[in-house]
DNA sequence: ATTATCTATAGATCTATAGATAATGC
DNA sequence: ATTATCTATAGATCTATAGATAATGC
């Protein structure tokens, strides 16, 4: 009767697999979860594993190609794109703050994945890498932005905003003695990092 | 006879979770890979949980302490005790590469340890964290350092010292496509982390 | 006498499937 | 006829302990 149930059974699992990884998230506990039969559950996806992945994948492009679109903002020029990207960014991981979290430690204790994920990660970068560091290197040149690799940019980018949901937990006691509460925590964080990249990029010598 | 037995389990222990994490992690495998009974892993340790908390609390306070000595060189201006500690603790990182994964990991997915793992870590920061709050007031009050709040100055840098780390096998098909192999690559990202923070603490009107 | 070690197994938990029954679509 | 659902259970795994035996220290 009801073909949501396969739905119910994903969203179930999308919860469990994402606060307790594959090797905690418990078949049966999804099952309960979603309110249906521990056998609905392998009627529909035959497997954990099956089941896993669908999730897996889902969590991946959605975080990647949030990525690639947050700064692909092309009517503004690369300093200015690489500023509104990070708050983009930041926004999005504050509403889904386990995201990174649950890709890096999945991705990380399932080796046998990491070639897909590679190709994956390739087809989402490699269209606009290759824009993206011509522009950069124009910047350079122009003296508009001081050197860097387009690497060292990207790797200093997803650090600093991703870093703060995936401690969240261990930096609350640090973060609490100096901020009122989570919220104007979080804001600072945003214009911290946006702060830290821009004096990164412009050169003193202005 | 061999005494040594406890601490080859312990050594097991280590290795086990540090890869696998608390739930991932199983007994029998870990009184193999120490290569004594199963039944002695319980006779020396009594619980999993047990030889789980002797191996967590060990990691949590070699990152602690190793953090905040790193910064304690008290013969230097603040500046250059920063620049000095971001290298120290980045090699530390990259010596013990899974460290800050596995306390992150472990510390949220086991809630009931985080109000002692609080406590722990205001007697670790508590006592530098005054002095070195002072150091900063009159830096920035000098005109030496650009505003920065101490919360955000530490977040910065563990965010871009650690993530590196956590991200790592993650990281390393970006990466690749600029750099010969990882050691040049992190190479980078130490002077990177340096580099950004020396730029965000320098004022501009110098 | 006490401490260390081993074998064997109880008891819990979890994934997966078999097999029966009910619902649905032609 | 096919698809959806349920009950029951097989089979694997894992933690923990009981109980017997060997080694060690007075």
């Amino acid at each position: 009767m009801e073909k949501d149930k396969e739905k119910a059974i994903l969203q179930a699992a999308e919860a469990e697999f994402m606060q307790k990884g594959f090797g905690g998230a418990k078949t049966t506990s999804i099952a309960a979860k979603a309110g249906v039969t521990h056998a609905m559950l392998h009627y529909y996806f035959r497997t954990k594993d099956n089941l896993f992945s669908k999730v897996f994948e889902s969590k991946f492009t959605i975080l990647g190609t949030n990525f690639v679109t947050a700064f692909s903002n092309h009517s503004l020029c690369l300093l200015k794109r690489i500023e509104v990207g990070i708050r983009l960014h930041f926004d999005f991981l504050r509403d889904n703050p386990d995201l990174p979290r649950f890709v890096i430690n999945e991705l990380i204790s399932r080796p046998e994945r990491h070639d897909l994920m590679k190709e994956r990660l390739q087809s989402m970068l490699g269209p606009i890498r290759y824009s993206v560091e011509q522009d950069l290197k124009n910047a350079i040149a122009k003296g508009e932005i001081y050197s860097i690799s387009l690497t060292n940019l990207l790797i200093d980018i997803i650090s600093l905003n991703a870093f703060v949901f995936i401690a969240l937990p261990v930096l609350e006691p640090i973060a609490m003695q100096e901020f009122e509460d989570m919220d104007t925590f979080l804001l600072s964080r945003k214009e911290e990092n946006v702060c830290i990249l821009m004096n990164r990029l412009t050169p003193k010598t202005k």
